[in-house]
DNA sequence: GATATATTTGAACAATCGCTCAATTATTTT
DNA sequence: AAAATAATTGAGCGATTGTTCAAATATATC
């Protein structure tokens, strides 16, 4: 009795994620949405409500993205603190050439935006706090393997790895030489607070 | 043969610095800059050209003003590493109840512009270079005073600064909670790379 | 194939954007 | 006081903003 054929949401999300990664919130414009996702504005508001709308949709598949990196490198490698450098080395140093933004877009939209857009804020804040606390499982597995002290605190390393990447994100956008942000890298885990 | 009373000049660029500070780049208007700095548009466009002026003129106020406040805090302690511990506190924790945003405007305009503006996104990294440069300094000094190791590398060490306070600065905006980063700020120089 | 209905389209809305410039105002020199 | 000129004003430019909605389209049911 009706007309089903949509568009694919998930791709259409994927695209808005990209570019609202790369511009940011206030200099995304929905022109600019419309012929990044291949919507017209009716299609756009039906499924999201408002531009809010797709950047809330944006932020929390940007984060589910993060967090599944975060799972597939904890498979792939033997090591919980493996996984957590390979995560960081990929954030910090990949995503200078592969990702829209070498910024991470939970810190960029938390950076940008003020008490003006309360909800869009929390959520960037809440989904920062997610990641925290799936670093501090690692380390809670990697404290079980011996890889780390066990009389350290998983939350409070994991809010120091949190502040390291976004300082360290921040300042590959200033330089064009990775060789002293590796080198931090590696050595993040051999002394305090991990040591 | 001419009308010389001008607006305050340094007062107007002061303004301007506080709003785009707080709301970003993309966020201020020219409407709102007319505002809060009680021009009208024929005289900031006299004075500044466009609205990137105007963001241009506030930037390097904004780097003015934290090297200014590096130097007076360098002059009223006795340590070089008291003067840095000094800034980084006050840019961590005072910032938060008295500045106009909680974060380095130098770093959120990092954060926030693409290489559609490439001359303000130069800018930013340029000032942030120097205060990284004027960090160095101070911890040469500290090393002539046996503050610090003579074997380190005073730029490696201003740029794990730089480091840390951005990503301070962005965690103190995720959090409300400032005990763990006042601890963090305490222990930065008794532990690698600075010990 | 006709009907019903959900989806999609895109022109157009009021508001706001960055910016211009002729007109007005204020100051200095004569 | 008059003339000269720089500074300031603010209405308004064309373009763009986020959003709406009547019309057109496409699909499922009968």
């Amino acid at each position: 009795m009706s007309k089903k054929a949509k568009f694919d949401r998930q791709q259409v999300i994927e695209n808005a994620t990209n570019l609202y990664w790369e511009k940011g919130y206030h200099a995304t414009s929905m022109r600019n949405l419309q012929d990044a996702i291949d919507l017209r504005p009716g299609s756009i508001y039906a499924e999201f409500g408002s531009k809010d709308g797709v950047f809330k949709a944006s932020l929390e598949h940007y984060a589910e993205l993060g967090l599944t990196e975060l799972e597939n490198l904890r498979i792939q490698s033997s090591s919980p603190v493996e996984a957590l450098k390979g995560f960081i080395k990929q954030v910090v140093i990949d995503s200078q050439n592969e990702a829209p933004s070498c910024m991470c877009m939970l810190a960029k939209t938390v950076a940008e935006l003020t008490d003006d857009q309360p909800e869009l804020l929390s959520v960037a804040k809440n989904a920062l706090k997610s990641v925290e606390n799936q670093f501090a499982q690692l380390i809670v597995e990697a404290q079980k393997k011996k890889e780390i002290g066990k009389s350290k605190d998983p939350q409070e390393l994991a809010r120091f790895l949190q502040i390291q990447i976004t300082g360290l994100r921040v300042y590959a956008k200033t330089s064009d030489d990775n060789g002293p942000l590796e080198k931090m890298i590696d050595e993040l885990f051999d002394h305090h607070p991990f040591q």
